[in-house]
RNA sequence: GCUCGAGUGGUGGAAUUGGUAGACACGCUGGACUUAAAAUCCAGUGGACAGUAAUGUCCGUAUGGGUUCAAGUCCCAUCUCGAGUACCA
């Protein structure tokens, strides 16, 4: 009997699902007395284009791991579920009008069909989308909490906002030690208790976790929303490439920048890939210096400039200052005779995208605002002068600058003339800054003469702490996150507005639902597509969205037009998951406390700075509240490589014809110039191509033996097509330029040693039918290139069909195979025939009697099969617990061809094999397992137990080397002593005729390893 | 520019603490079976040189140095490729 995969897999797939074999138990359930494990895959996107080969690499390593701990008697939670908010579904209702929530269903049957068949040991019980009102209700919920929240930093946690509006009551704002906007007014309790209510709640905006804001955003107008810092890539948006540009507008916005240090310290304690650690500390940028407060001379009542700075210890280098040009104090202080000069510069920077200002960082340009600041140590003015080159975001949006110290601000300070005063003991500065902090003795700088860099700034910031116009402060980069989208297919705000301030509805009526919209593109005067919903209001009364003419604002109020970002859904599902059917709660204490926590994580790495972080934020914040037990959510963390496509490339002829008229003043007459496409194309193999180049020239004339073939089948075709034999004025000729073409074939016309196959490739496209292709040896050979798989490269293999013609353990396996787990490999399917003749032949080692009859003995193994076995299963486990699956996939097929050429048959070899292949190979090992007489699932198989005794050897094969040189091996029994094997060694005669009469200088003997002859 | 990662046959890759470089597979070559093809099976396959052959010699893990009895592995310098980041004060 053969190996029927197709059969066999469809078999297993429908058993799996009907008996429910992977469905992890809960507290309360059978199964949840074993010790837990939870194997998560990042949320997949649910795309129109379905899954190629590429995708599920992760799902395959996370689901052998989770099989394997399965035999290892876990209860593993592999849940699966889809992130289904998305841009590219709305990008594609507003083409075609299909409502998002028709397109993603289907894209997610497709995508759940695609996933079936690979055979993947998910709980889809526990299936959750981001889209879905019973999922999104919690979302909503969290964005409640935090809302209802803010940060003391004295307890460095978040607490509910009730505590701060108790001591606001009890004692103002002054001792308030909160993780808060910049521009907090102070007031004391007296102040605070007469204040409006809608001034203090202006005020608690100020304090809130998350909080409504006017902001700097990244605005894209192609997409018609703002965008996150980590959603812009190079300046243009990550999805679809378009420009953005800098607006200020009233957003959401998330306080992490509270969580900046905890974010930071927590990375510590992760078993993340470092690249992806050192990408989060990247992004959060810390970095220590001091906060200086320069006041602006003759600026009346205007608020003193601050500075954030890495180098306070060069204050005495300061010669000038330089604001952002969208720094709030720059109206205020430019003088009469600069206001001109400076309003054209901020406009002409305002004007400028992120994209022109990061391509040229080389052009120097600022203004000087006319207005002086006074150096709080010497008391000299200091000119103010705006520059791009001053970040708004960063800091305080204003630097001190300090010329001798930075290279900025010596570019800056050389273009316009401006003193650089050098700072620095015996170093030359005249062409360039010196930033070397290390072997720095400062000089010219009052009482900080003479001191280094570190003693310097110890003295200058308790200087500045002592005088009160400066102190010490740790400053991150990361800025808090803009969490409003003007999209419509995202998770609505649980907010209307009263008087322009935002109120959150209850929770218990949630969840507030998306509302039905006409169209999905933002409304004419230019708000957000939720603008176009007519049902989109909310009563106080009922307690229920209603129809928008029942605005009073007395009991009836607008709602949010604003939705939530793709990272809202994603950033708290791990979780859910835990109990995701729960509807009155998020997840039950009990679920939490079981699951704690995610215990490996496999995704792509392109999430380091988005997801990843803002679900570490999500969970800190969880944490604080008490809600979750664990204040990381992934213990360990892989990223998988991305599997690339082999293009194939197909080299086709470009040929050009000129007409000899010109000057012509009846154009009816003049003959027409032949178009290309009139003809069928030519293409030339691979060395073909590769001897003639790209461009040739003169080619006519030329003796190559390909260029004569290439005219020849030219001619053949201008006679055949009739080129020159239209009516009119002039002639026609070709010319005698040529060109070749190599372009984008479909891989799937393409067989393993880089032939096309001619018949396909000609049905494959009209333009190839009548084709003329120019062979080598009889085969048309195809270019190969590595790429990126994507659809116009022709070189997307999809795993339905692999799993068709192979089978699903076959693709399994040959994913696994095709290297480590988190390098980038590229994908070539003609290489799968090396695994699927594996499963034939393992298949054949239970297939030994009778007309390939299912066979196996109950008689004693050899000992040598045992040895094959146990070596094997040590080997496996080893390599599944350090994520090495390709050496596993190697080990079985070096296991399975020993013990064929061994004629092994016993049930005390084939009965453990089977259940170390099965993670990998699960539906061949639950039939082959079937064979052996089970009924259950192979699935909780305990894990075959590895036992040294199997592997131990009396003898070794000793490579003997001279000079470190191998050159023949000895076998020799493993009791013998050094010297008796030096002597043994010394004896034999290819050493001697090795030493041919030397004397050996030294001869070192490592027992059981190596012998080296140094001499 | 900065940070991180990687360079091994024709290809994907193996070599776990320095100890027989190229496991396992693809591809290729030759053979068996077949009218033929596919499938399957067997043998060979890093390069150069010598020999009818068994075999032997030399070279070989991006390049150049170094440490060591011994280096793909450790150290220094250089080159190339990839990823992230980008005026961060």
């Amino acid at each position: 009997m053969s190996y029927h995969f197709n059969e066999i897999e469809a078999k297993w797939q429908k058993y799996w699902a009907e008996n429910q074999t992977f469905k992890a138990a809960n507290p309360g359930e059978e199964g949840a007395e074993k010790p837990k494990y939870y194997v998560l895959d990042m949320f997949p996107y649910p795309s129109g284009a379905g899954l190629h080969v590429g995708h599920p690499l992760g799902y395959i390593a996370s689901d052998i791991y989770a099989r394997y701990k399965r035999h290892k008697g876990f209860n593993v939670m592999h849940p699966q579920g889809y992130d289904s908010f998305g841009l590219p579904a709305e990008q594609y209702a507003i083409q075609t009008g299909q409502h998002p929530a028709v397109t993603t269903a289907e894209n997610i049957k497709t995508y759940r069909r695609q996933l079936d068949k690979i055979g993947f040991s998910f709980d889809w019980s526990r299936e959750v989308r981001t889209s879905d009102p019973s999922y999104y209700k919690w979302t909503q919920w969290i964005f409640i909490q935090l809302f209802n929240s803010w940060y003391n930093k004295d307890t460095d946690k978040a607490e509910d906002i009730s505590s701060l509006i108790a001591i606001f009551e009890k004692e103002g704002n002054i001792n308030v030690n909160a993780e808060a906007d910049d521009d907090v007014e102070q007031f004391s309790a007296e102040q605070w208790n007469a204040f409006s209510d809608e001034k203090q709640q202006k005020i608690l905006l100020q304090y809130r976790l998350t909080f409504l804001s006017e902001t700097e955003v990244n605005w894209c107008p192609a997409l018609g929303t703002v965008l996150a810092n980590d959603e812009i890539v190079n300046g243009v948006s990550e999805r679809g490439g378009h420009p953005v540009e800098r607006k200020k507008m009233k957003q959401w916005s998330m306080r992490i920048s509270a969580y900046a240090q905890r974010l930071l310290d927590g990375l510590d304690k992760l078993d993340w890939p470092q690249p992806l650690k050192d990408s989060q500390t990247n992004w959060i940028g810390r970095s220590e210096g001091a906060m200086v407060s320069f006041a602006v001379i003759d600026g009346g009542n205007l608020p003193k400039i601050n500075v954030f700075t890495t180098r306070p210890d060069t204050i005495f280098g300061v010669s000038f200052m330089t604001l952002a040009p969208e720094h709030e104090l720059v109206s205020k202080i430019t003088t009469e005779a600069q206001k001109e000069e400076v309003e054209a510069y901020v406009k002409a920077t305002a004007k400028r995208s992120e994209l022109d200002r990061m391509a040229d960082v080389k052009t120097i340009s600022g203004a000087f605002t006319g207005a002086y600041a006074e150096h709080p140590f010497t008391k000299e003015p200091i000119p103010i002068w705006i520059g791009d080159y001053v970040l708004a975001g960063y800091g305080t949006g204003a630097v001190m600058s300090v010329p001798c110290g930075d290279q900025r601000d010596y570019n800056f300070a050389k273009h316009f003339n401006i003193p650089i005063p050098n700072i620095f003991e015996g170093v030359d500065i005249s062409k360039e800054a010196f930033t070397d902090k290390e072997n720095t003795v400062i000089t010219n700088s009052d009482f900080l003469n003479g001191l280094s860099y570190k003693k310097a700034m110890k003295t200058v910031i308790y200087e500045m702490e002592k005088r009160g116009f400066g102190y010490k402060k740790v400053n991150y980069r990361m800025r808090d996150a803009v969490f409003s989208r003007q999209r419509y297919w995202g998770e609505p705000f649980p907010v209307y507005y009263v008087d322009g301030l935002p109120q959150m509805i209850d929770e218990k009526y949630l969840p507030i639902k998306l509302p039905e919209v006409e169209k999905y593109l933002p409304t004419e005067d230019g708000k957000p597509p939720l603008g176009n919903a007519e049902v989109w209001a909310w009563c106080t009364e009922t307690n229920q969205v209603v129809s928008n003419d029942k605005i009073n604002n007395t009991t009836v109020f607008p709602l949010e037009l604003n939705t939530m970002p793709g990272w809202a859904g994603s950033s708290q599902y791990f979780n859910r998951y835990m109990d995701p059917n729960n509807a009155n709660e998020i997840f039950s204490q009990e679920a939490i406390n079981y699951w704690q926590d995610v215990d490996l994580y496999i995704g792509g790495s392109e999430h380091a700075t988005g997801h990843l972080l803002y679900s570490r934020f999500w969970q800190k914040f969880m944490f604080d509240k008490g809600l979750v037990p664990q204040d990381e959510f992934a213990k360990k963390l892989i990223n998988q490589g991305m599997i690339l496509g082999t293009s194939a490339f197909v080299y086709r002829v470009e040929w050009f014809y000129t007409r000899s008229v010109w000057g012509e003043n009846n154009p009816e007459k003049v003959k027409k110039l032949p178009r290309k496409s009139e003809l069928p194309d030519i293409y030339v193999s691979k060395s073909i191509f590769e001897n003639i180049g790209r461009f040739y020239a003169n080619y006519q004339n030329s003796d190559n033996s390909f260029l004569r073939q290439i005219d020849k089948k030219i001619s053949e075709l201008e006679k055949e097509y009739k080129i020159f034999e239209s009516e009119g004025i002039g002639t026609i000729s070709r010319s005698n330029n040529l060109a070749i073409s190599p372009i984008h074939v479909d891989v799937s016309l393409v067989n393993s040693s880089d032939e096309l196959d001619v018949k396909a490739f000609k049905k494959a496209r009209i333009e190839y039918k009548n084709s003329k292709l120019l062979l080598e040896d009889g085969k048309y050979i195809v270019g190969r290139e590595v790429e990126k798989m994507s659809k116009s490269k022709y070189n997307v293999v999809n795993p339905d069909a692999i799993c068709e013609q192979y089978g699903a353990d076959s693709l399994r396996l040959y994913e696994m195979f095709l290297g480590p787990l988190e390098q980038s490999k590229p994908w070539n399917t003609a290489g799968i025939t090396g695994v699927h003749g594996f499963l034939k032949k393992l298949w054949k080692l239970y297939h030994t009697g009778k007309d390939g009859a299912f066979l196996v003995s109950e008689n004693e193994p050899a000992a040598e099969s045992f040895k094959t076995l146990h070596k094997t299963i040590k080997k496996v486990e080893e390599d599944i617990e350090n994520f090495s699956f390709n050496t596993s996939v190697s080990t079985f097929m070096i296991a399975v061809n020993e013990l064929t050429s061994q004629k092994c048959t016993s049930r005390a070899v084939l009965e453990p094999l089977i259940i170390l292949i099965s993670p990998y190979a699960p539906h061949i090992a639950e039939e082959l397992w079937s064979k052996l007489g089970y009924n259950e699932s192979i699935s909780s198989a305990p894990f075959p137990k590895f036992e040294e005794k199997y592997l131990v050897e009396s003898t070794k094969t000793y490579p003997i080397s001279f000079n470190g040189k191998m050159r023949f091996t000895m076998e020799l029994s493993l009791d013998l002593s050094k010297d008796e094997i030096e002597a043994a060694v010394m004896a034999h005669e290819k050493t001697k005729a090795q030493l041919a009469g030397r004397t050996p200088k030294k001869v070192i003997i490592v027992p059981g390893k190596i012998v080296n002859i140094v001499g």
